[in-house]
DNA sequence: CGGACAAGCTGA
DNA sequence: CAGCTTGTCCGG
């Protein structure tokens, strides 16, 4: 019996009585006496023999069917991945409702019509790890159909929008889907399995393919620890079941090229295989000062577009001390009703003038909402100045705006990306805020981004003739090879330049990193010492450690052999971001 | 995690 | 010293 206690890892022993007998089998969740009151459980070995000399309580109800042993397996396994806790696993694969008992095992594969043939092709070669370079844009359904084709397949993306998408193009071509975590039942009655990054812990007693959408997405990773990733997760799946595993991106990872033994690509009769006519402003030796965000270069596209019917996105992260609020509900800056200057979020939770230092609640002066959002001043103050170049209302998308804004010119984070599709012109501003972030992932990152601009021109622009969407970035590093890999729809330029650098300076998937931060994290740093072969950095400017090891059961079993100090403790295994 | 129990604090 | 708060321990 594993109790469903954060810290309780150790399995305890406990009696079935008759009466429950029938329904106790490796993973029957249920409810037992522990410590003088009644805790949630799985029964993870029902013949086990408990040490001499302690006292069993009984099982005081069976609440349902869990998670069968192979997912278990796959729990405890991801559990020592990521340094996290078993309980806290097992509860991710476990159904959201309690259930009766595991239907039996009947899987419904997908029909012939709508399946990729190739994909297909690629599956008949074996087991494995894939990496399946598509298109940017291209449709996953009739990948995710050949997939189900063979039966259980399991389908995640990290996108749940896109995931129900694929569940009902798939339940139109004759497979029985479950969408995970909602239904589990069928699930574990052999049905293909789409959904996102959680659906690698649904039971998957029948499987017989794997596919990981956009594989390179950091949505794919859980952002609390234990920071598992589903990429991961769905190799050892696939791995464990001896079935192939497609890994498919328009720019696939370093991390997914190293696990995988095979490559292919779909889509490579299209010009620069689906990516989009990129144009480079070189801005080097324009006067920036003076001519702002917009290049000449810029607004003569931008009106030509527009002039056309096209329309317009552009992009700009500005993610530095980003301090400006503004209302959710009406969209006002909110400014300091004293001075007129700009409030920011205090530590105390209130507004704070950043000119006069005035105090004010958190509170909309115009409409009374207490709903904020932090914003980017690039974004708001570039929106004015947009609008003033193209004489055209801009609309501002930020990850908190509504869904539907509307307009023919649009600016906003990269958020507005994902909310964009046949555009004329997508623009990234300033580029270079990508290409030269501190993350070790800022090269990858940034070439996603670009398959993403691809995507939003992709779709047949709605008037303008039929030319084709073109993506335009600003730089002051226009040879840079993620802009090369993307003028040429080459992504693997990228990858063959990043692999070695990651290697240089000890990053996935060269090396296993582990960030430690919390109130805990620096006894739990002085507990774990200099161990052989760990190499430990920090604190860095947010109290972060880093530890690393080529070698990750080194790094693992060091950091399990710490004895947690008391207090928040964050352990990020492999994180995509080190904050 | 959270109940039990112990030790510490307060006020009559 | 009762009654309450705070801290530490440990679970079948």
């Amino acid at each position: 019996m594993l109790v469903d206690v954060a810290a309780v890892e150790r399995p305890y022993d406990y009696l079935v009585p008759d009466a429950l007998a029938s329904r106790i089998e490796v993973g029957t969740m249920v409810r037992v006496p522990l410590h003088g009151r009644r805790v949630a459980g799985w029964v993870i070995d029902p013949s086990s023999t408990p040490p001499p000399g302690v006292v069993l309580q009984p099982i005081a109800k069976v609440s349902g069917a869990g998670p069968d042993a192979e997912t278990i397996d796959i729990c405890r396994w991801a559990a020592r991945r990521w340094a996290g806790r078993f309980p806290t696993l097992m509860r991710a694969a476990s159904p959201d409702r309690m259930l009766g008992r595991r239907p039996p095992v009947r899987p419904r594969p997908h029909g012939d019509a709508g399946v990729d043939a190739d994909v297909l092709a690629v599956l008949a070669n074996g087991p494995g790890p894939v990496v399946v370079t598509v298109p940017p844009g291209a449709d996953p359904a009739p990948i995710a159909a050949a997939a189900a084709r063979g039966g259980q397949a399991l389908v995640v993306h990290p996108s749940v929008v896109a995931a129900d998408r694929l569940a009902r193009s798939l339940r139109s071509g004759g497979a029985a889907v479950a969408r995970w975590p909602q239904d589990f039942a069928a699930a574990a009655g052999g049905s293909t399995v789409v959904g996102g990054r959680s659906a690698v812990f649904a039971p998957l007693p029948a499987l017989s393919a794997v596919v990981v959408f956009e594989e390179d997405d950091p949505g794919l990773q859980n952002e609390s620890s234990p920071t598992w990733n589903a990429r991961e997760v769905a190799i050892e799946r696939a791995r464990r079941a001896g079935v192939p595993c497609l890994l498919v991106s328009p720019c696939p990872s370093v991390v997914a090229r190293s696990a995988a033994d095979r490559a292919t690509s779909l889509g490579t009769r299209t010009a620069r295989h689906g990516w989009a006519p990129l144009v480079v402003v070189d801005r080097r030796d324009e006067d920036v000062g003076r001519s702002g965000l917009f290049s000449p270069t810029f607004v003569e596209v931008a009106r030509d577009v527009l002039g056309s019917g096209g329309r317009v996105v552009c992009v700009l992260n500005r993610t530095g001390r980003a301090r400006l609020l503004a209302c959710r509900s009406c969209g006002t800056v909110t400014t300091c009703e004293r001075c007129d200057a700009a409030v920011h979020l205090s530590d105390r939770l209130d507004l704070e003038c950043s000119r006069c230092g005035a105090r004010r609640p958190q509170v909309c002066l115009p409409c009374g909402s207490t709903a904020l959002s932090l914003l980017r001043p690039g974004v708001t103050r570039a929106r004015e100045e947009l609008e003033a170049l193209l004489r055209e209302p801009v609309g501002l998308v930020t990850a908190s705006s509504p869904a539907d804004v509307g307009g023919r010119a649009l600016i906003g984070t990269s958020a507005v990306l994902h909310r964009t599709h046949g555009a004329g012109l997508v623009a990234f501003l300033d580029v270079d805020q990508e290409l030269l972030s501190v993350g070790y992932r800022a090269a990858e990152d940034a070439l996603r981004l670009l398959a993403l601009a691809s995507r939003a021109v992709a779709e047949p622009a709605v008037v303008d003739g039929g030319r084709p969407g073109r993506v335009l970035v600003q730089t002051r590093r226009p040879d840079h090879v993620v802009l090369r890999a993307a003028r040429q729809g080459d992504p693997a330029l990228v990858s063959a330049l990043e692999a070695p650098t990651r290697e240089l300076l000890g990053y996935p998937p060269s090396a296993t990193i582990a960030v430690i931060g919390g109130v805990a994290g620096a006894e739990f740093v002085h507990r774990l010492g200099a161990p052989l072969g760990v190499e430990v950095l920090g604190p860095d400017e947010r109290g972060n450690w880093l530890a690393r090891s080529e070698d990750r059961d080194v790094l693992l079993d060091a950091l399990r052999a710490v004895e947690r100090p008391p207090g928040r403790l964050r352990l990020w295994v492999d994180p995509v971001r080190t904050r």
